[in-house]
DNA sequence: TTGATTTTGGTACGAATATTTCAAAAATAG
DNA sequence: CTATTTTTGAAATATTCGTACCAAAATCAA
């Protein structure tokens, strides 16, 4: 049997850099050309490889998901950190558009395709992903004393995960800083990461 | 002095179908081809009495703050009805994603330049409005007892604006129900609309 | 070396879409 | 009717992008 020429490059490292054009520039804006500078290789050999651009998205947030997100999620899970990152999580939520941001490709990409006409149904990665997200941190939240909850703790997961994609349209509109400030000092009241 | 051949066309009614074209498809799915069906005339027509699709994105946009922003905003401050107003308002936040409604054209616009970099200083309108927004919803808010209070009025009105875009998000990204709904309750307590 | 197989890069294709151009038609004032 | 001004429709242009194609080079097994 005879084999040809082997591959030039290491798929991980090319997968890598593929994510993290999408990272930086969101599904529409990282060209395909942009993936062919930014990985090293052809068109053609991206194209052989891995099979269109869409085909390489799925592949990056699969992979971002594992790499990023898994770690992120575990840590708000976590009994001794859980809280403190969650606090992070909401202070962000303070930050005024800054266009070189590497945002999370997640976010991103969720708030493309709330864009978009037409994509509800697609995309199970995306809905597993909000699930995810809503589990953790609820999970990351302090218990609240029953008699005066006025939310349950679901709901209050639930406003900071909605939260999370408001602020980030607020913030990319170029809103007023108090608002944004309001915002993110409501939520964290809800959140009960500051009390 | 001679003057040439007349209008065909009523300029509020163009701007109109315009307004109503962008309304149904945002600006990206709104082609100048469905404008130019939509109102009736021809490319060169549109072109000469408006300029461009830009342009006439912008005009649109003036005249749905003018014919639908400004009541709601109205209807909002009024002291018997804004309470009822708000409450519909949130209870919007439950529905999930239906392609064929007819979204509020600036919560698309500013959905849409969320996906978009770069565009976070331009839109003077958009920034506007979400100042207006913000501050109709706090009147229209039922005031709470100082004491018991966990939250300012300003914060509690910026997370109904937040949740506003945040359960669009969520709702086009196919989420699960459950998490639009306890999202949906929690900000109507957070409102005071639901107590 | 030979043959098989894959990479590579350049080029070409095709679709979508905003914009411009231009000559012909229409309508009005004088 | 004539001159003037504007509309109109169709075709042409330009741009951006994803995708496909192909011949030449590269690499490895036999």
């Amino acid at each position: 049997m005879n084999a040809g020429r082997p591959r030039d490059f290491d798929e991980e490292t090319v997968l890598d850099s593929v994510m993290n054009s999408f990272w930086r520039n969101g599904f529409d804006q990282a060209t395909f050309e942009q993936l062919v500078a930014d990985s090293g290789l052809s068109r053609s050999s991206l194209y052989n490889a891995f099979g269109g651009k869409e085909a390489l998205f799925e592949k990056a947030i699969e992979r971002y998901i594992e790499k990023q997100f898994r770690q992120f999620q575990e840590k708000l899970s976590d009994e001794q950190q859980g809280g403190e990152v969650l606090a992070r999580f909401v202070e962000h939520f303070r930050q005024p558009f800054d266009a070189r941001r590497k945002d999370c490709l997640l976010r991103k990409t969720v708030l493309h395709n709330a864009a978009k006409e037409g994509n509800a149904k697609e995309k199970h990665q995306i809905t597993a992903y909000l699930s995810s997200l809503w589990k953790a941190i609820g999970q990351a939240m302090p218990r609240r004393s029953k008699k005066k909850a006025q939310l349950t703790d679901q709901e209050r997961a639930a406003l900071v995960v909605a939260v999370q994609f408001g602020s980030a349209v607020l913030a990319r509109n170029g809103c007023d800083e108090a608002l944004l400030g309001a915002m993110t000092d409501g939520i964290a009241k809800v959140a009960g990461t500051e009390d």
